[in-house]
DNA sequence: GTCTATATGTTGATAGAC
DNA sequence: GTCTATCAACATATAGAC
């Protein structure tokens, strides 16, 4: 068997000590995800991936390290999923509104697929960041802001850059609100089908399509608001 | 001095037991909303509440009841001052797209003041509304349905008569967002100018204005391509 | 590296005096 | 109604054998 390609191993969890490590913080997504940080005792951790306390404890040194580490674990691809989207979305250099769509869609659609159960077709389970995102840890809020930030500044001039000259204030509220969106979406209140009810994901892409257009939709109407406001000129609606 | 009229009493907490009660779900309400449920201790709350841990489970039998008692007497005014806005918007009868925009500050309005800081200028509270929707420890997930779903019924129902005819199920995905946008807003993430720093209340007036006009326009845009998908006509938008 | 055993503290809930 | 004192169960973290 050849070795495998460079690109394939990268998805790979870091398994450089044997996979007790990898197995941890398999279980410590899930359980973090599901409970809360409080609610998630290292007995339960440790007993759903077949280890003991102290085999966590000498492998992440605490409980709030392991979540810190489960946490870059996790954010890391789905950050750079999202910038390689957004190059994508450029790329196209599309018009003013389809523009703000497109980049709505690389904002939003990685968070779906790694957040929501939509790529695997767990129709409720929770999303770890969710769970994050209203229940930070003391400890990881300093961790992720310096992981989440960068990626909402590329963002953010991204949609300048496409809104043309919009309030630089507004234009992050704006963007604050379509991660409220997306992150709603996963929190396990709306309905994801199955892949049995929906074979061809025709319904699954309706409703990310219909996500998109309600944040995209969202942020025009905020800062066309906004702009009314300052330029006292009436905006594109009613 | 003369006994206080009905009207102002109605708005007083339940004092039929002294006021240990009612000092004990305010306590409750600020660390839940703080902490969430697992990291809230019936010592931290007492304390507090100046009394004691015996006390508490006298009045309230156990940790999880209490929080239910403070959840519905937090969500019974709430939901009340949704309804009665509702009903001033349904009254007021505009049209279409002014007319959702209505229903939507209805819905969003009251949640903004009670869950955030914003009518007391408490910037960064949290909020227990964003908490117990993220964070339902098991027993309350029956009570919340319970408290919200007859009052996200009426909404649905007043939008499903201003949108005129469109898909049920995507009104409701719709309306949900919208939730998620508020939820978001209250959930500590945007910062709401002080009253020392916005004595006018203009600016947070104009994030006010701001908010709804986004879920307004993100439900519009969501049922205009929801319909537009089905008659195999294009939307109203692009 | 992983385990068993244990140290040390905190939790929710109760018993019983007042 | 409210308190102090106490319970058993649970928490995180560590020590030390293998």
């Amino acid at each position: 068997m050849p070795p495998r390609s460079p690109a394939l191993r990268a998805v790979e969890p870091d398994a450089s000590t044997g996979d007790t490590k990898a197995r941890l913080l398999d279980a410590v997504v899930r359980l973090f995800a599901e409970r809360g940080f409080h609610a998630t005792s290292m007995r339960a951790i440790t007993q759903l991936a077949g280890t003991s306390v102290s085999a966590a404890n000498y492998h992440f040194g605490s409980k709030e390290e392991l979540l810190r580490a489960a946490l870059v674990r996790r954010t890391k691809p789905l950050n750079d999923a999202r910038l390689e989207a957004l190059a994508e979305a450029e790329a196209e250099a599309k018009g003013g509104t389809e523009g703000i769509r497109a980049i709505v869609r690389a904002y939003i659609l990685p968070l779906l697929v790694a957040g929501s159960g939509i790529a695997e077709g767990a129709g409720s389970r929770r999303s770890l960041a969710v769970r994050l995102y209203v229940d930070p840890p003391e400890i990881v809020r300093g961790t992720q802001q310096e992981i989440f930030a960068p990626v909402n500044k590329r963002f953010n001039d991204a949609l300048q850059r496409a809104a043309g000259d919009v309030d630089p204030k507004a234009l992050d509220v704006a963007l604050k609100l379509s991660l409220g969106v997306a992150l709603h979406s996963i929190g396990g209140h709306l309905v994801w089908p199955t892949p049995e009810e929906d074979p061809s994901g025709s319904v699954k892409e309706k409703m990310i399509d219909g996500m998109v257009a309600f944040a995209a939709a969202g942020i025009i109407a905020l800062l066309d608001l906004e702009s009314a406001g300052e330029t006292a000129s009436g905006g594109s609606q009613k």
